[in-house]
RNA sequence: GCCCUGUUGGUGAAGCGGCUAACACAUCUGACUUUCUAUCAGACAUUCAAGGGUUCAAGUCCCUUACAGGGUACCA
């Protein structure tokens, strides 16, 4: 069996997609489930627009969402450089291959020339495709341009008459007419490689067998088959993945809300989810249970079975599927991981860390996103309650929870604050005693609660009073008290 | 303009010529509860963009149209 080999190859002008990790994620899967190499190579060329703290950040981010690279600028290997700026002079040799060959020319046209072509394209209502003209210059008119000073760029010569098939590993078999193809740029007049010709050139010296990539290259594809034909080098197998959109069906992007994976990191997703989503976003689990681990997924992996199709990036189901993970993550860890939320808004030391810990357990439950915490743990630090809407007047000013404090402020030395159970079940005696008064159990709690956090909802209240003790409880009900 | 691709419910999707179109999110209803959440039990596409054709039989194959996305650079 051939060796499989995939990359992912992104250029860092910004922090990584979530899209460009779905394809990262896609040929990781297809590498680890096919027991192949995974590839990172950093596109760098655009050095205007490159720069290294988002090569940082793309590394970070893969890592964070496990997609873990078996060659790359970083970790090297046998095929490097990875990095595409540091690769600049290998790529001479082969354009000047092609020359050579045939097949391959210099162009000497000024952009005010190419302008006018495409103009008159225009104008005719015809498909704008390179005239040529400099497909067969004699050595004179060679001179001629060179004497002016004219830098000229190198152009592929695209054969007539070639039907271009490929089997596309996603979208099934693809065709393109080479006529419709113009003679395109392989190096620019700065002497370094336009995009289609570095890709084939890495990707072939890189030995990748699949390329797994968006499908916004598709047309690109036809352009280095040729390129590879024309250098005798082996077509590697194509696989064009469906873009991912916004909920308004066009292209996700920062005015829809986070799309890198460090913005959605920062707001408090787990890499996780994020990946676990993400892998659902054109594949399906074969048995329906779509919360999953990456392993569970390779496992499970058939590039053939992706949809051919958009999709859409729905928030609603990236939320659930966090909360998911929130609550069935290991307890320690996830205090470990929200920490710096709280840090953020409160003074963390009021809290032991075993409080802290606690308080995450009692809390964690109906959160989506690890920020969410913030807002629903604001009575647990500070002496003082902030009341909540309408909650002071409403709930807390009226008899019966008048009548249900003073009870509890009565009761209160006989409670053990540092006893969880004890705490619950004197809730539980306080609960039947005001019932039989015809007291709904719902009305006592709400009494307390809203005495002591100064909302109607929240984390189970036994909980909180064990966390905030005995000093911290009597004073608040104390407050709450109309004398 | 030209080229390529796609279109199953609000969303992700299964379905690969043959029972009442899986499953999940969202939404709604009910139960439970110490509130919110969670959980549990239900509801939610007479129909697969529209129209035509092939077939005993079509979401599944073919054609046309519409719409959407991508490409058409000395950007990647």
């Amino acid at each position: 069996m051939e060796n499989i080999r995939v990359r992912i190859a992104p250029s860092p002008s910004g922090n990584l997609h979530v899209g460009t990790a779905r394809t990262a994620l896609f040929n990781y899967l297809f590498a680890k489930k096919n027991n192949g190499k995974f590839v990172l190579r950093i596109e760098d060329t655009d050095l205007e627009r490159s720069n290294e703290a988002y090569t940082q950040n793309i590394y970070d981010s893969l890592k964070a969402l496990g997609l873990n690279w078996d060659e790359g600028p970083d970790v090297g290997g046998q095929y490097g450089p990875y990095q595409q700026s540091e690769r600049f002079d290998i790529y001479p040799k082969y354009v000047q291959k092609l020359i050579e060959s045939g097949h391959a020319y210099e162009c000497f046209c000024t952009t005010e020339e190419l302008e006018a072509e495409k103009e008159e394209a225009i104008a005719n209502k015809k498909a704008y495709i390179y005239s040529e003209k400099c497909r067969n210059l004699t050595p004179e008119q060679r001179a001629k341009y060179i004497a002016e000073g004219r830098k000229p760029v190198v152009r592929f010569a695209v054969p007539k008459d070639r039907e271009i098939v490929f089997n596309d590993l996603v979208k099934g078999e693809l065709k393109f007419d080479s006529n419709l193809i113009g003679d395109f740029v392989i190096q620019k007049s700065n002497n370094t490689p336009t995009y289609n010709f570095a890709v084939v050139i890495d990707d072939m010296e890189m030995k990748i067998s699949h390329i797994i990539r968006g499908e916004d290259h598709i047309s690109n594809t036809a352009k280095q088959i040729l390129i590879y034909e024309a250098l005798g080098a082996e077509v590697p197998k194509f696989g064009h993945l469906g873009m991912i959109l916004a909920t308004d069906r066009s292209k996700l992007s920062k005015r829809h809300g986070a799309t890198a994976v460090s913005d959605f990191v920062k707001q408090g997703y787990l890499t996780e989810a994020l990946v676990n989503f993400v892998a659902l976003l054109g594949w399906a689990p074969s048995d329906g249970e779509e919360i999953k681990t990456v392993d569970a997924i390779a496992a499970d992996f058939d590039i053939t079975k992706i949809s051919s199709s958009n999709s859409v990036f729905e928030y609603d189901k990236l939320n659930w599927m966090n909360g998911q993970y929130i609550k069935k993550m290991d307890i320690k860890e996830l205090t470990e991981k929200i920490k710096p939320y709280i840090e953020e808004a409160y003074n963390i030391n009021e809290l032991t860390p075993a409080q802290l810990e606690h308080m995450v357990e009692v809390t964690r439950e109906p959160l989506t996103i690890l920020s969410d915490i913030v807002k629903d743990i604001p009575f647990f630090f500070g002496e003082d309650v902030e009341f909540e809407g309408t909650v002071k007047e409403d709930v807390l000013a009226t008899e019966t929870s008048q009548k249900v404090l003073n009870k509890v402020l009565e009761d209160v030395d006989g409670w053990d604050f540092n006893n969880l159970e004890d705490l619950h079940e004197k809730l539980g005696e306080l609960r039947t005693f005001f019932k039989e008064q015809g007291i709904k159990p719902k009305e006592t709690m709400w009494a307390i609660r809203a005495a002591i956090t100064g909302r109607t909802h929240g984390a189970d209240i036994s909980a909180v009073i064990n966390i905030i003790g005995k000093d911290k409880f009597t004073n608040r009900i104390k407050k709450a008290l109309i004398s």
